[in-house]
Parts: structure tokens; sequence; C-alpha cells
DNA sequence: TATGAATGAGTCTTCATTCAT
DNA sequence: GATGAATGAAGACTCATTCAT
């Protein structure tokens, strides 16, 4: 029942970091559309900065579970590609502009090392995708995976974002079909 | 000699923009270390959230100069990526941090058109590098060049904020060479 | 109790307004005189300026029902004349300028209809009695009762505004009296 | 030549001063509104608050003025309320509220005196006009000339202000009206 | 006389956080 | 756990006034 509270608290705070950015909105914002007391935001979150940490680490775990279902019958990592660019940009589309939010605010208030914590997962599951497709010979050998998941991450990252701030619907195919050439070509052999 | 003032906060805005956060500056400290009075300030910005396209305006201007200049007489684009990476790196890491506090500065703030203004000219630059590399034959025909510039300039972004944020120069070598990698696999015929 | 904070705040504005002007006190003034910090101001009064009509409200209230109760058992029109006159002096005394401070605050914030419904009942009230005085065949017909009420609670007002700003006690009888003739003069029958 | 930048700063604030209130209106809107510098300003005024007593004696000086003229050939007391209500109104009219302003101004900056001072010439111009109203025996032995000269002005501003501002130019003349019979009834022999 | 850039004290308002109930 | 009234530090911005030219 306690964790229907902070479960209101954090859906509220995604609603409205997607449509405002954080330094918009206020604790009062988030419990009056929480419904709930202004004091019960402190009972969950020690700080209104630490709210961001937890509804990133939520983000990235709803992306990362779509994705890991899927790609489970999935074998060609140009096939797995096409599919990640596709999931981030639905789930970015929903979550309009709140990654970055996310990001820019944990950057400014120093965390990087958090979020690096909370991003962790995401990027190692990129990375053994990119392990396997190595292993299979459909990934360059030429590129270290750490480094290639991150730049994929990003890539993938900041197009959405930038797409879906247009907010104009009708060049998202041909971006993602961009991004899509982009990235294969970086990353699988010819 | 008025404009001493202007270019006075602005260095100082820099200065302080570098080392801590958009929010976590007070116009107060930006006079007092450019050493004017308050309302100096508001004689030549609006508000304080004017302040940080201007400075992003100069900060790309800067870079932009300086790729001219250094690409002047290079013929290959796979030597102007290189070079383009290498001073990137350099103007990134002396203004460490600022360009992506700009840029959440400004998203925060609603000003994307305010951005993409700014921005404009150097994407641009990068979009006439590609187009010039394409007629060589030296670029792809698969991408086209305004979605190629916009990657590239993410990436390199991207990639350099986030090596010098680590503060860990041991590993800017290495980085250097995974991005050139990565970007000329995505651009150039193999 | 919570009124009670917005209870202090009035009474504390009420005191500090008639010492000073609107303009020269300072909501920090204020809060500080009610015990009350900073912020509950802003709990209770949207900006400073809001304050004021409801002080205006008040005063026009306690004038009133002051004024109501002094005039149950009288009856003729004449003597109603004296009392409103007599209790008007002795509430501006108290108020030292509040009220034209009131009116003057409003008639900045361009909130003359505000300013209106408050003073509504209290033009009300006096209609009611220059109506009865018609009924009786005390009060001339020659003037409208709308007119005859703003122009004697204006003059009222004018008047102890102005005596009372003179802070010489020694006149008050005599313009008092001026005033009294004045008035009936121009409203009763001869 | 000095005299009209004097000229210009007087204009404009009267300008301003009626479309805002006195507190609404900067210097610097003054001074773009005249065409000097804002240095200028303070080479023919003191202080800001040094502007309002100028104009207001400026005020002033015009409805004496025109009142005396128009008055010249007049006979009866009854004729010279009249008029004075009537070129009263005019002159409301062209600086709708800017008395009222002009007095709360003062008021606000414990200037009473000045204006008074200011209102002198006025009052006994008024004063004159009701003495010798007693002397052709039109006028009521009852009322004090000095008392009746007040009231008499303070009604007649307080009634073209109220009515200007209302800006329903339908009413004035029954309001007009109301004003005259007011004041004849309580100044003149029945 | 005239200018207008520069000043900086002054004040309103916001909002994250606390705590008595 | 839940509440929401109360807090008060913090900071952006204003604007009358000055003064070097």
């Amino acid at each position: 029942m306690s964790q229907t509270k902070k479960t209101q608290i954090i859906s509220a705070a995604k609603q409205l970091l997607a449509e405002h950015g954080i330094e918009n909105i206020k604790v009062n914002d988030i419990v009056k559309q929480a419904g709930v007391a202004q004091g019960t935001f402190y009972l969950y979150f020690r700080s209104k900065s630490a709210l961001i940490p937890e509804i990133a680490a939520e983000l990235i775990g709803e992306l990362l579970q779509i994705q890991r279902e899927k790609l489970s019958q999935v074998v060609r990592t140009s096939d797995k590609i096409d599919i990640i660019i596709d999931t981030s940009f639905e789930v970015s589309r929903s979550y309009r502009g709140l990654l970055s939010l996310c990001y820019s605010g944990l950057a400014i208030n120093d965390e990087l090392s958090e979020w690096e914590r909370i991003y962790e997962p995401y990027k190692t599951f990129i990375e053994e995708i990119l392990e396997a497709g190595k292993a299979e010979g459909e990934v360059t050998q030429q590129i270290a995976t750490s480094s290639a998941a991150q730049m994929m991450i990003s890539l993938i990252e900041e197009t959405t974002e930038r797409v879906h701030l247009h907010e104009d619907e009708t060049e998202v195919p041909h971006e993602k079909e961009q991004l899509r050439t982009f990235l294969k070509r970086a990353l699988l052999h010819v």
C-alpha cells in the first residue's frame, strides 16, 4: 500500500518531466499530480534530485526489458540493430525528452558516476550483442565493443530525442533509416 | 569600449559555467568575476538564460573558425575527419562540459530553435565537407549528408564531453581512435 | 488556527500601512511585524498588492458594522447623518490615512472594479438610508440616491482624511460642523 | 532652448502619468518619450518625486487660468458653479486620473504641505467666488468659505475622476447634473 | 548643457525541505 | 505512514541616480 504512494509519485514525476524540464517542475507539482501530500514525497525520496536517478533507472529498466524480450528469438546482429532502433524510438516517443533531461539533470548535479551505474546494465546488454556479433563474424573486429556500445547508445538516444523534439512525425522514417544505415556501416562487415 | 563590459561578462560566465553547472551559478557570481555591477549584466542580457545562447554561439564560432583554418589545405575527407576530431577534442577540453551545459540550458528553456539557429553554420560546414567527399567518391552515397552531418556532430560532441568529464586523460587516445574508426566506417567507402 | 497567521499578517499590515505608505513598506517588514516567515505571506496572498483589497474590505466591513449598530434605533435622517459623520471620524482617526492609501493602492494597480466591489455594501447601506429619508419626506427628491450616496461617502472620506492628516485636533469640531451643515443642506429639505 | 528639454520632459511625464500610475512609470520611460537622455532628467528635477509637484502645479495653473477667463463676465454664483463644473470635467477628461495620481503621489511621499501650497491659489480663487456670492446674498452664510471651498473642490475633483475612470461617457451628463444640484443645494440659498 | 553607460542597493517572490499533528 | 502548514534562505531582476565625457 505504501508502495502505491511511491509509484504514484514516480508516475506523476515522469509525466511532468516529459512535459516540462527538470528545473521547471516543482515538488509541489509532482505531489499535486500524484495526489499525495507534500511531506509524503520526502518519505520516499531524500530530495528532489534523488528522484531523477530512480526515474532514469526505471526507464532504462523498461527499455532493457522490452529489448531483451524482442531480441530473444533474433539471431542476426543486423536484425537486432533494427529492433533496438525501433524500440528505442517507441520508448523515446512516450517519454519525449525525458532521457536527455535525466542526463542533464544528473550532469548538473555532478552525479556522473550515479548515472553510469544506472546505465551500466544497458551498456552491458549492448556490449554482449556486439560481442556475440563479433563471434558470429557479423560485427567488425576493428572496434572495441565497449566504445562501440557507448557510441551506439549515444547515437540512438541523441537521434530519437532530436527527432521527437521536432514533433514532426513525417521525418521519423527517414531519420530512422539514416540511423540504421549509419550504425550498420560503422559496426557490421560490409 | 562598452563592448568590453559585455565581453568581460561572457568571459566570466564561460569560466564559471565550465566549472559549475548553469543552475549552480548566480548572476551575482558572474558579475563579481567580471568585475562589473549587477545591473550591468542586464544591460547586455535580457535575463540569465539569455546568456547561454550567446556563449554557445561564441563557442561554435570559435570551433568553426579553427577547423576552417586547419582544413584549408586538406584534401582527403579521411584526413579532414581526423582533424575535426582532433580539434574538437582540444576545444572541448578547454571548455570542459560547457557545450553540453549549453545544450541542456537551452533544452530546458524550450529554445530549441534558437539552439538550431546557432548550430546551423557548423552543421552546414560539416555538410559541405561530406558533400565534397561524395563528389570525390570518398564518402558513401548511402547516407544523406544532412543526417550524417548531424550524427557526426552529435557523436563527436558526446564522445569528447564524456571523455573529458571522466578526467582520465589516459583513455583519450584510445577513445579518439575508436571514434575515428567508427566515423570513417560509417561515412567513407571501405 | 491557520487563520491566525493570515490575521496576524493583516493586522501587521494595517498597522504599518497606517504609519507608512503602501510603497514604503516591504513584505519583509510585514512578516517581521506579524512574526511569521517570509513564505507564509505568500501562502495567504498572491502578491504584495493583493493584500490591499483584503485590508480595505475589512476596514469597510468594520465601518459598516459600527454604523449599522449605532443607527439601529435612530429615526431621523438628520440624526443618522450626524452619527455617520461621527463614526467616520472615529474610524478614520484610528486608521489615519489608511483608507486613502487603500484607494491609491488600488487605483495604481488598475483594480478599480475590485475596489468598487468592496465598497458596494457600504454604498448600498448609505443609499438605503437616503431612500428611507426620501420616503419619510426628509430627504430631497431632487437628488438620485445613488449619486448622492457616492458624493456623501466621498465627501466624508475626503474630509476625515484631510483633517486627520493635518494632525491638528483643534480644528476637528469645526470641520465636522461644516461637513454636517454642507451635507444636510445638500440632502435634506430645508 | 534648455527650457525646451524641461518642457519635453513634463509633457512626456503628463502623458505617461495619465496612462499609467505614478509607481508604474520609470524615469527611463519618461526620457524615452521625451526624447532626451537619462541624465538630462536630473538636470531639471532633483528626483523623480520632485516631478509630480511641478506637474500638479501646472495642471492647477491651467485649470485656474481657464476658469478665470470663462468666469470673467459671469455674475451669478449659480452660473459660476455651472461653469466651474463644466470646465473641471473638460480638464479632467484630458488628464484622466492625473489629478488623483498627483494627490496620491504626494500623499505617499508625505509632502502634504507641498501639495497644499500648490492647491493654494485655486482654493483662494474658489473662496473668493463664494465670498462674493455671500456678499451678493446668493451663497448661504451658514458655511465658512474656506471649508466650503475645500469641500467643493474635493467633490468636483472626486466626481470628475470617478466618472472619467469609468470610461462610460453616457453617464457624464447625469452625474454632472447631480453634482450641480448637490453643490447648489449645499451652497446657495434655496 | 547634454549624454547614456554604469551602478548597486533594494525587494519581491520562489520552492525545497521540515515537523507537529 | 501520511499530512500540509510553515519555514527562510536564496537569487533574479529593477530602476533611481551618478558621472566621465
